[in-house]
DNA sequence: CGATTCTTTGAAAACAGTCAATCTGTGTGG
DNA sequence: CCACACAGATTGACTGTTTTCAAAGAATCG
């Protein structure tokens, strides 16, 4: 039963019952534990990985040996290293489960083969990427147009319920703040 | 003769010679004069724009005042604020030519239409968007990753030519740092 | 309940921003 | 073709937000 992802891709195309048995047969439901990895960095990213349940986090390690978040990866959302899938380099990201999730693993083989079974999910690639894309020049808006304080404020408005969910550290992490100073934010609100 | 164009979408898929023609006849260059607007805030975006040859700039009137480079777009690239493109709400951004350039614009109804008549431009913009969230993702990396020092220094390893090319004032908005820093870190080099 | 992981708090330091004034270059109109 | 005006770049002094380091306090998990 992937009544989920097929949900999804019923939301920008539509598909024939023909169609739903392809995919069907083509994707299969992992269970992955908090803290296991999907790939980890210096390996190729050759999936793209939908989160059915659960959260997921891109990560990377950097120079300074401090982890830094790219991205969280929720229920009904792709989530993948698009730098390391397109250019088939290693990747620098790791993925990691952050909670027991549930995560269609769509291998970029099967994937490929679906795009050439079923044209339409071009299109519903498309379109989610552009919308990804949409979301990520905003970010990069909101980055440089507001103070760390102001970025938590407004995540913490628009996304009260997430900041429930997640750990500090990998919030203020994402935030682009130290997990002290979010610890202070927070201090002040009440 | 838009050769720019379809020498560019024959990297990633090929083209009948009825697709070129279809695609020719679809779209035209235009030509825009430095400072001039191709939409502005406020508006609604709608279309893709090409930039054959030239500089644009993607940039937003933040609350204090102050403009925000969001991206350059440079000869073979496309470039639109894909948030108002999929929303359909107005545009928070402004595109604007910070060259004399030579655009393809490319309306959403006539993009709309050539996807219909030549599916396989679906996996063209696929694939390019997803290379372009690819670099979005290693961006926001960068940007976290490296003070604002680091960032100079990495992106003007990468693009020198591209340095010289642009506004300082206007690189120092697209790398998250004030006109008076980055100045002042070119006074470092030598 | 013991150990690790996460969060909080305090004090000092730094990186970069802001403001203001001056310098440079470039394009335009007389 | 010159002179002026204006946009852009530089420099200096000062300020402040956020980081870093360190240590102690919660919380969570096996």
């Amino acid at each position: 039963m992937h009544a989920a992802i097929i949900t999804h891709i019923q939301k920008f195309i539509s598909l024939s019952a023909e169609d739903i048995a392809i995919i069907e047969a083509a994707t299969e439901i992992t269970t992955i534990k908090k803290k296991e990895f999907l790939f980890n960095a210096g390996q190729l990213c050759h999936a793209n990985y939908f989160v059915v349940r659960g959260c997921l986090r891109l990560y990377i390690d950097n120079d300074k040996g401090a982890e830094q978040m790219i991205q969280f990866g929720i229920d009904n959302w792709w989530i993948t290293d698009y730098m390391s899938l397109n250019s088939g380099r290693p990747s620098e990201f790791c993925l990691q489960a952050i909670e027991d999730s549930e995560v269609i693993i769509l291998d970029t083989k099967t994937r490929d083969k679906l795009l050439l079974q079923i044209p339409a999910l071009e299109r519903y690639f498309r379109i989610l990427t552009e919308m990804a894309y949409g979301a990520a020049q905003m970010r990069v808006h909101y980055i440089f147009s507001m103070s760390g304080r102001e970025r938590y404020k407004h995540f913490n408005e628009r996304f009260p319920q997430f900041v429930q969910r997640v750990p500090q550290y990998l919030l203020a992490s994402y935030l682009g703040i130290s997990p002290e100073f979010l610890s202070r934010l927070r201090a002040e609100k009440e």
